[in-house]
RNA sequence: GCCCCCAUCGUCUAGUGGCCUAGGACACCACCCUUUCAAGGUGGCGGCACGGGUUCGAAUCCCGUUGGGGGUGCCA
């Protein structure tokens, strides 16, 4: 174990890894290790979660995905919050010993009509003095202590509540199991945590655990609460509207660098990315430079399309072994692998995600004789030139005995396109669809070549039959 | 209702009293390049919510207004 700052994140299950808890676990991940201290990860095993270790498995995964991984050494856990259940009670028991709690035997109706009857909001601290004993029906309390409370927040500074307007909240329930606030302030305090770096919902709750801190005899740790992501209707990112799994962008072809990348800039900026003009920074300058004080105090869009420009900049960066073999795992199984890594440098700059690989070259692993699917706008556009059938008959003659290199194939359109006094910007369109359906894709020539001869001129003749004009002396 | 937080281009942000004629990134638009589409290059559009102070000077400090968001459970 190390000895600097140990900082916590602590997950809830819930079937997904959302991209804000992606966020700050990024955040104290990176504070950790620039710190020299450690990680810790403790995951909540709610009743639900219990019985699907699998939602467990998918944090861990997902946390590796991102480059966290307890293969390091700043890591500790994943720890589980039932390991502590018995000093959650024990916690509680010292603090009604000393008389920091009280029992309360009302009920949720009864306080509710007492504050009705008050104009308060809440609990009124009705049972403090009554001096009641622990028994089955009656929740423990704690009593909060008059003054005010400040909260010295690393990226907000002090935040000060009135004591006044914390009810004395819940410790035990009647059943006498602690409520998740007294866990979690009492996991805290056997993992020794001293920084806890979360999301700014929490806020309204700090007060509230710093105080059981100081109850238990610790001294609280230091606090930071960073923004919330939020979608475009400023609303905190939810499950049920919003994108939010990681793992979702993960399958979506998304890279993880490029999403770490984001997700750091979101609130905060790399210094020198201004310099730079690029916010494209690598984790190691992320971590060498990533302080809780330069964190930004209001909610951050997340945008989709930023992600996406990251990622398509974090695809070009890769080396072409590295594309090969990255993008290779999105193909089908029985495409040909030689075949892909001819045409890979011409795709590695037109994707946004390696999901979208398959499509842009799937027309050099069709079945061998397969017919075929032109686009139908992509087909009226290229055919509506009268021009458009004779320069196919006149290109199906030329590459019969051209040489099949993409130059040579380029040279000979040009010439044939000379008779019809166009570029070549038009002439190859009707080529393009001829063979590859659509009127977009990779670089024609390069794309012929990869695909060969006989299959290039038995589309191209398709292609001019289907079009109307007469193949039967064509390649003669 | 009560409590807390927040407020710079459409979005993410730089800015910590003079360097701001408010900078960068994404998006968008135009042009260049060009073998379609991209990528790349160049340029452009576009913002300090409002009102009062403080100060020689305010995006920056203070107060208020308005507007957002979050929290208010015997949920986690």
């Amino acid at each position: 174990m190390t000895t600097g700052p140990r900082f916590r994140f602590a997950p809830s299950p819930t079937g997904s890894f959302h991209v804000g808890g992606a966020r700050t676990a990024l955040q104290n991940w990176a504070l950790a290790r620039r710190l020299g201290g450690t990680f810790v990860l403790r995951i909540e095993d709610t009743d639900e979660a219990r019985n699907r270790p699998e939602w467990t498995q998918g944090i861990i995964d997902a946390l590796a995905w991102i480059g966290i991984s307890s293969d390091d050494a700043h890591f500790e856990g994943p720890h589980f919050q039932s390991e502590y259940a018995e000093a959650h009670v024990a916690a509680a028991r010292t603090l009604f010993d000393s008389g920091l709690a009280y029992y309360c035997d009302l009920t949720a109706e009864q306080i509710q009509q007492r504050a009705k009857e008050q104009g308060l909001s809440g609990y009124d601290g009705y049972s403090r003095d009554r001096g009641l004993e622990p028994a089955p029906g009656r929740v423990l309390r704690f009593r909060v202590p008059p003054g005010t409370t400040i909260v010295n927040d690393l990226v907000r500074g002090d935040v000060s509540f009135d004591n006044d307007t914390i009810e004395d909240f819940v410790l035990l329930r009647s059943n006498g199991t602690p409520v998740f606030l007294l866990a979690n302030v009492v996991d805290d305090i056997e993992m020794a945590i001293t920084d806890v770096v979360r999301a700014e919902e929490h806020l309204p709750n700090t007060p509230k655990q710093q105080m059981l801190w100081q109850a238990l005899g610790h001294t609280p740790p230091r606090w930071a609460h960073v923004p919330v992501l939020v979608n475009e209707q400023r609303k905190k990112l939810s499950k049920r509207r919003d994108k939010v799994a990681l793992e979702q962008y993960r399958d979506d072809g998304y890279l993880a660098d490029a999403m770490v990348n984001y997700l750091m800039t979101l609130g905060w900026t790399p210094p020198g990315a201004e310099a730079a003009g690029s916010e494209i920074v690598p984790w190691v300058e992320i971590e060498a430079a990533f302080r809780l004080e330069d964190v930004t105090h209001s909610p951050a869009f997340f945008d989709v399309k930023k992600l996406a420009a990251f990622n398509g900049d974090y695809i070009r960066l890769m080396s072409p072994d590295e594309f090969v073999e990255r993008a290779g795992q999105e193909l089908p199984v029985e495409w040909d692998r030689k075949r892909f890594v001819a045409i890979a440098p011409h795709i590695q700059e037109r994707l946004t995600t390696l999901r979208e690989v398959p499509d842009k070259v799937d027309f050099l692993f069709w079945p061998e004789g397969s017919d075929v699917e032109y686009d139908p706008d992509a087909w009226a556009k290229a055919f509506a030139p009268e021009w458009a059938i004779a320069l196919l008959g006149d290109v199906i003659e030329a590459y019969g005995d051209s040489s099949w290199s993409a130059d040579d194939l380029k040279s000979a359109l040009e010439a044939v396109m000379e008779r019809y006094s166009i570029k070549l910007g038009k002439a190859q369109a009707p080529v393009r669809v001829a063979v590859t359906g659509r009127d977009v894709g990779p670089p024609l020539f390069e794309s012929l070549e990869v695909l060969g001869r006989d299959e290039t001129l038995r589309r191209l003749v398709n292609a001019a039959s289907a079009a109307g004009g007469d193949t039967a002396n064509v390649g003669r």
